[in-house]
DNA sequence: CTGTTAGCGCTTTCAC
DNA sequence: GTGAAAGCGCTAACAG
């Protein structure tokens, strides 16, 4: 078993001192030319790297990003995550990912945790419980050690941090603005993210834009987890006989999707959809789907870019930011 | 800005010595109850939490596993990924995550960056760069220092070491033979991963299927990443009039579906198509998809759990294995 | 029972 | 130019 050289090995066989060693592996130019020659050239022989672990108990810096997610299975925050890990990457950070499950218990845990472990900052997106309990105790607790976070996409109002979301409100009213554009008169918004920041948001959009247009009539379903969304959804298109539906989420659009092929209507002439998605199922679903494109990858990015600003420019009073990512109507032609 | 409270602060308020705080916060028997109690008390009051890098600079031991895998968009990787996570949470171990983007380079960078950040043990998914150029230095680094790897789906017989696998071949023959079994006598596989190991394997297996049966005829599509998938299929599926085809990959089952709709067969009374995949496509696509299922979570989880045995019981001499997990076929009824 | 000491691997100030 | 020494926060062997 080879272990790993340290600095101390170095000095000794080189007869120098470790503070020598240390130097010219630095370059410092109070060393002599020639020892630091010396020392270089036996670092190499032994692929000599310092251990990130004491250098970072002395200074205090880990290179290290805590992620706190929700989920990992939804393909935003996948997308999202690859965005983050790509952006700290560039500078050199590594990133710890957490999944919370949407459970508030574990947040507060996982939270813990990463800041025991020294993690440099934190980017975060909220679990479901966490908005809905309205604690984020654990993260004013961090703030008062002054560890930087950054939120994305599910954030909240109560904490003073950077943060990064996507334009959720203009972003349902121009969907339905497109919907009603393109003829539709009956709308229906579906959601199963009902509790979310987002989701409200969403609506809000919704509301402003069918507003201005009383020729519009508008209904809404908003299903719970328990519930079985592939009948209720079913039910409801039965029921109601809308031209447009507007999915607040990926499973929301994914669902009615089928459910309309079931029934066997066809899109877009008989019924529109478009979902709120960054999902393969946008993507590869037949007919295509039109989507609210998040730019996930960019959401994450951007995080990341931040958090890492920040890290890198320490300052004591720093006025936290809110940037918003604008989003983007893809039109899928179906029949392309 | 309040900072972390140490031993010494501690030490200092009660006027004790360090090692007597210390000893008493692991309720050492050499330690009066008294002091024990004292000591408690104002951790508690303190929040005291042992600095986890010191901790880790003097145990060799940072409760960290280095995740390597290939991409994260891949939605059996993220579910790969959820799996290990949930699996190390359970033990008291954080992930640290890097994705190669199938790139050797990268992926070279990130396990000695790692290694160098002191992870305790690595799971790993070979990125297709380093399955194509068979280079592997940078594994057998980590073996000559004793680090523990645990490989899993994308994995070398090149490096002796804990692999979990899928029954890929079995898992093709299965397929294959199902489709024979419902009267499918005109087979098709494509694929878009030719590259990788697993891809070998499940042809192997399909392979194995047909040459027990000379009544059934096999074509084969193998398409580059560089290739237009939807156009490609979409020719092949018009010039040759199979009736069933087993995509080896998530793309070229999902494109397979897209495009046969397109061109009016119906599912699966037209074409049967049978896809290696755990994602979301085959779960909301409609028709509905019957699909390999790879298990991608119990994949994770099982890498986890083994790489976690092996840390805790370390051992100078270990003799690695292969754990193969069983794929299922999950036959999904398209009318329902 | 409690305290002293050395040391994990590194950085940095201050002497020589 | 080079080295000794202190210290980051913790553990543990050893003394008292």
């Amino acid at each position: 078993m080879r272990k790993k050289v340290t600095l101390k090995q170095l000095a000794k066989e080189l007869n120098l001192s470790i503070s020598t060693v240390s130097k010219s592996l630095k370059n410092d130019p109070e060393i002599s030319q020639k020892t630091i020659n010396r020392v270089h050239e036996l670092a190499n022989f032994y692929n000599y790297k310092p251990n990130a672990l004491a250098v970072s108990l002395k200074s205090n810096k880990t290179k290290t990003i805590g992620i706190i997610l929700p989920e990992i299975l939804n393909h935003f925050f996948a997308k999202a995550l690859f965005g983050i890990e790509q952006e700290a990457s560039k500078s050199g950070y590594k990133i710890v990912t957490c999944i919370t499950n949407e459970s508030y218990k574990k947040e507060v845990e996982y939270v813990e945790m990463l800041n025991y472990s020294s993690v440099d900052g934190f980017i975060v997106a909220l679990s479901q419980e966490t908005q809905v309990l309205n604690k984020f105790d654990h993260y004013q607790a961090l703030k008062r050690e002054n560890v930087p976070i950054v939120m994305f996409d599910r954030v909240s109002d109560e904490i003073d941090c950077d943060k990064v979301i996507v334009d959720d409100k203009i972003a349902s009213k121009n969907a339905i603005q497109y919907l009603i554009d393109t003829g539709c008169r009956k709308i229906a918004v579906i959601t199963t993210i009902g509790d979310l920041s987002v989701a409200k948001l969403r609506l809000e959009g919704v509301k402003e834009a069918t507003d201005q247009n009383d020729t519009v009539s508008l209904v809404e379903l908003s299903l719970k987890d328990s519930s079985n969304f592939e009948t209720e959804i079913e039910k409801f298109l039965k029921n109601n006989d809308v031209n447009a539906v507007l999915g607040l989420d990926e499973t929301a659009a994914a669902v009615t999707i089928n459910m309309s092929l079931k029934l066997g209507y066809k899109i877009p002439n008989d019924i529109s959809v478009i979902g709120f998605t960054d999902g393969l199922l946008s993507k590869h679903s037949y007919p295509k789907l039109t989507t609210v494109s998040q730019h996930a990858e960019d959401l994450g990015a951007k995080a990341a870019q931040i958090l890492v600003n920040q890290l890198n420019n320490f300052t004591e009073n720093y006025k936290s930011k809110t940037e918003v990512v604008k989003t983007s109507l893809i039109i899928r032609d179906s029949t392309n």
